[in-house]
Parts: structure tokens; C-alpha cells; sequence
DNA sequence: AATGCGTGGAA
DNA sequence: TTTCCAAGCAT
């Protein structure tokens, strides 16, 4: 697996279309890089990057943030959602100060052992920050290679291993080529090859997409998963949080059943986040951010 | 393997 | 207004 029909050109295409990212800085650091993996899973761009500024301003190294409460990682991660993703970088912060010596591992294995860190994102640091060769399969990759290469308009819910597999056998040989590839390919997904209108005129390589030249036949099988959030129990865990996050001191219950009514739902999504370790039930009947 | 987990912007 | 979806992970 030296190349793939695509590679030329989608390098080629980065090379004057990437977004200036300050992660993608020269100088940024290992640390600085997964920072931006974590904040990015899930959560736009535009919405991380003030975000990572004012984290990295904080905490520079993970030895910075090791020292603080995992409480105050949550209060910092704002409105990002996803919460759990700020205790895991918190304990990712923990466990590289502790078992690391203070520095992000550069070793694909151990990257994928630190907490929050899953397949994405250990390839996704160690192609980025240490310039190795892995297949970063993101979701705007996935739906790059089901366009080009499978000739379908969306991939597969579920990543499959045949999504992997592709990925694979597409990476460039070259170490330094293949996370250029990585962060090229991604950044076409992102940009061109969105998931709602395509700008297939702008595309490098629109020429050898299967997709288009089968004239983009719709989406076949059940409709793409409409996610409702209005009523559910991670409406709740949000507006509980927002409470505490926005509390300078540990508040009393009352704070907290004045921001939903139905106290059933209430209650589990509060246990939710006492389970998660995203709330700290106090001895005095108090709730605060975890210590 | 399917589900739960926040939030906000764009169409 | 509603729907879609945005560099996933853990269970």
C-alpha cells in the first residue's frame, strides 16, 4: 500500500485550502493537540476554538491541569457538552503526569489506554502531534470514502471493518505523507465533501468519486436517526450542571429541582450524574462540582 | 451492536 | 418551526 488514486490530489488541495487552526501550529504541543481531539469530538469547530484558547492559556501542560479538581476541568469545559469528555481529559492529565512522566505518549497502544481516548482519537495524536502513519477514521472520512470509494452517499451508522479496512488500504507509505493524507482527507470531508450539500465543483477529486459519476443516487435504506433533545433526561443532566457550573459555592437542593419539574426524571438524571462523577453529593445535603 | 451522552448553528 | 448534524467514546 504505497499510494491511492487520490492522495496527489487531495495533498495537493490541502496545501492551499487548510484552515489556519492554531492546533495545527508548527509549535502546537502534543498536549495542545489532544486537547483539540477531545474538544472536538462531537462539538464544531467554531465552538472549540475559544474554548481550547482559554484552556490551553490555563493549563499549558497536563501537569497544570493534574493539580486542579476534576470539578474545575467540568466548570472550564462550559457549554461544549458532553461533559463526561472534561473529566477524561482531566484523568488523561492524571494519568500522563503520573505514569508518563508529564508527557503525551506518542505510542498508538497507550495513547488508546488513556481515559476518553478511543481508536480515533489515539490515531488522530499520534499521526497529528508525532507525525506517524495510522488510518484516522473520522466521520468525515467515512463519508469521503463511502462517496469515492463505495459510491453511497452516507456510511454506515456503525463504523464497520470493512470502513476500516478501506481506510487502510488507502494510507500512503511514507510516515510524513500518510498523516498529511490523514489531516487532507479530513479536512476535505470537513470542507467540500460535507455531509449536506457537497460542493462537488470544488472537489480534487470529483473525477474519480464513484458517487458522482453513478449521479449521486440518494441515500438508500431507513432515514438517518433523528436525535430528539427537548424532554430528555440529557436535557435535564444539562440544565443540573449549568447550576453548578455557574454556582461559586456548593447549592442546595432547592437550586437544583427549581430547573425541571418532573421530579422522577429529575432525580435519575441527578444520580446520573452523581454515577458519572460529574456531581459531588455533599454531607450537608449540598451538591457541588467534584473535588 | 445499539444506546446514551450536550449544545447550538444552519437550512 | 423542525430537523439535521458536528474531528467519538464507553458500555
Amino acid at each position: 500500500m504505497s499510494d491511492n488514486p487520490y492522495s496527489t490530489a487531495v495533498l495537493a488541495w490541502y496545501e492551499t485550502n487548510a484552515r489556519d487552526l492554531p492546533w495545527r501550529a508548527p509549535d502546537a504541543s502534543p498536549w495542545s493537540i489532544l486537547v483539540s481531539e477531545i474538544m472536538l469530538q462531537q462539538t464544531p469547530v467554531v465552538r472549540v476554538l475559544p474554548a481550547w484558547q482559554a484552556w490551553m492559556e490555563r493549563w499549558p501542560t497536563p501537569a497544570d491541569l493534574a493539580e486542579e479538581p476534576s470539578g474545575e476541568a467540568v466548570r472550564m469545559w462550559n457549554r461544549l457538552g458532553y461533559p463526561r469528555r472534561a473529566l477524561r481529559l482531566h484523568a488523561c492529565a492524571v494519568a500522563i503526569t503520573e505514569e508518563h512522566g508529564g508527557e503525551v505518549p506518542s505510542d498508538h497502544a497507550t495513547l488508546l489506554a488513556l481515559p476518553g481516548v478511543g481508536s480515533y482519537t489515539a490515531a488522530a495524536v499520534a499521526s497529528f502531534a508525532f507525525g506517524q502513519r495510522h488510518a484516522v477514521l473520522d466521520t468525515n472520512v467515512r463519508r469521503v470514502l463511502a462517496r469515492a470509494e463505495t459510491g453511497i452517499e452516507y456510511p454506515p451508522k456503525t463504523q464497520t471493518k470493512g470502513e476500516v479496512a478501506l481506510a487502510e488500504s488507502l494510507v500512503p507509505g511514507p510516515p510524513s505523507v500518510a498523516a498529511r493524507w490523514a489531516v487532507g482527507v479530513m479536512e476535505l470531508g470537513a470542507l467540500v465533501c460535507t455531509a449536506r450539500s457537497p460542493k462537488c465543483a470544488d472537489c480534487p477529486i470529483a473525477g474519480q468519486c464513484a458517487w458522482r459519476l453513478a449521479g449521486k443516487p440518494a441515500h438508500d435504506g431507513p432515514p438517518r436517526r433523528a436525535q430528539t433533545y427537548a424532554g430528555t433526561d440529557r436535557q435535564v443532566r444539562g440544565r443540573l450542571l449549568a447550576v453548578l457550573r455557574e454556582a461559586e459555592h456548593p447549592v442546595p437542593k432547592d437550586a437544583l429541582d427549581a430547573v425541571w419539574d418532573d421530579g422522577v426524571q429529575r432525580e435519575r438524571a441527578l444520580d446520573g450524574l452523581v454515577s458519572d462523577g460529574l456531581v459531588d453529593p455533599l454531607d450537608d445535603g449540598r451538591f457541588a462540582l467534584p473535588g
